[in-house]
DNA sequence: CTTGACCCTGGACCATGGTCCAACCGGCAT
DNA sequence: ATGCCGGTTGGACCATGGTCCAGGGTCAAG
């Protein structure tokens, strides 16, 4: 049956080579089968698997979710609310970032629409903003991150 | 005038000591005053300038652009439009970064709607979804990459 | 037989924004 | 003088998801 090798896998799943051994090497896909010369061979099964990962990262998912996700398919006790749940918590966690994001993104608008570019940069509301704003420090510390940047120390928030 | 060390300074600004010296590596603080034994003496100039740094990034401004803003904030011939472009670059690249997230976060929703948890796996529909999604792969290129893993090969999209 | 396309391995490197470390020195109190 | 706190340096390390490279081996075509 359709055995193909590293870079066949690769370009049907639309990924590079290094992508495959990487994966590989991160548990998320198994060891595959080798020809004499130690080339990989994969099957029908190994794409499918690829493909599942992508488009679990297109949504979202880590690529450790992922891995949770895969675990769960191939069980044969688990029940969907263990998907369920952690597709939950991305939720969550997306929503968060959304609504932090667009905190910053109004703030940026405001202070964007405050500021008329035809003046010296010393009468710039934007760096006059940025030059003040010290003193609401302390009650902003609900929303202290700044978009993305979830910090190293940031563990727990999604799975 | 009231010198300070970098552990003052570092306190006085809320960031750790190394974080302190991090900046000036990148650029951010300029080398500071030393005593005899080497200590680093900073004044109110360096603690403002930090605390200016740190109001930037809170608005998601990266380090490089805090720089650029930091630039132009000691420049007496530019004038604010620079610094509102860059703040426009920044409110585009949120907004383009909430399209996608909302995007994901609605997909996930429907998905997590639709599945009732008190089933085995094997007929959970996120699952199956993740499964058999490749087909729309072509036509989604669009909004090809996940959430907030701007991929290392984007540039030029923010600043 | 040679060329070119492919494959192998182990490891370095990218960005981002720090954090932590060892091994050492300075300065003050007890 | 001993402890302790704080300063110095250069460099390693964290997460994330790959990407690239050198220095080989393999395989099919011409």
């Amino acid at each position: 049956m359709g055995n193909f090798k590293i870079g066949e896998l690769a370009a049907a799943a639309g990924v590079g080579r290094d992508t495959i051994r990487y994966y590989e090497r991160m548990g998320l896909l198994r060891e595959p089968a080798r020809t004499a010369a130690g080339y990989r061979l994969y099957d029908a099964t190994d794409l499918e698997r690829v493909n599942f990962i992508r488009s679990a990262r297109e949504l979202g998912f880590t690529l450790e979710q992922a891995r949770q996700l895969l675990a769960l398919r191939a069980s044969d006790t688990a029940h969907a609310q263990a998907v369920l749940d952690i597709t939950l918590a991305k939720i969550a966690d997306a929503e968060a970032r959304l609504e932090r994001l667009s905190d910053i993104r109004d703030m940026l608008r405001m202070l964007a629409d405050e500021c008329p570019g035809e003046v010296p940069v010393s009468d710039c509301p934007i760096l006059a903003f940025l030059t003040a704003r010290r003193k609401d420090q302390q009650h902003n510390k609900k929303h202290q991150a700044a978009q993305d940047e979830r910090s190293p120390r940031a563990k727990g928030v999604l799975s």
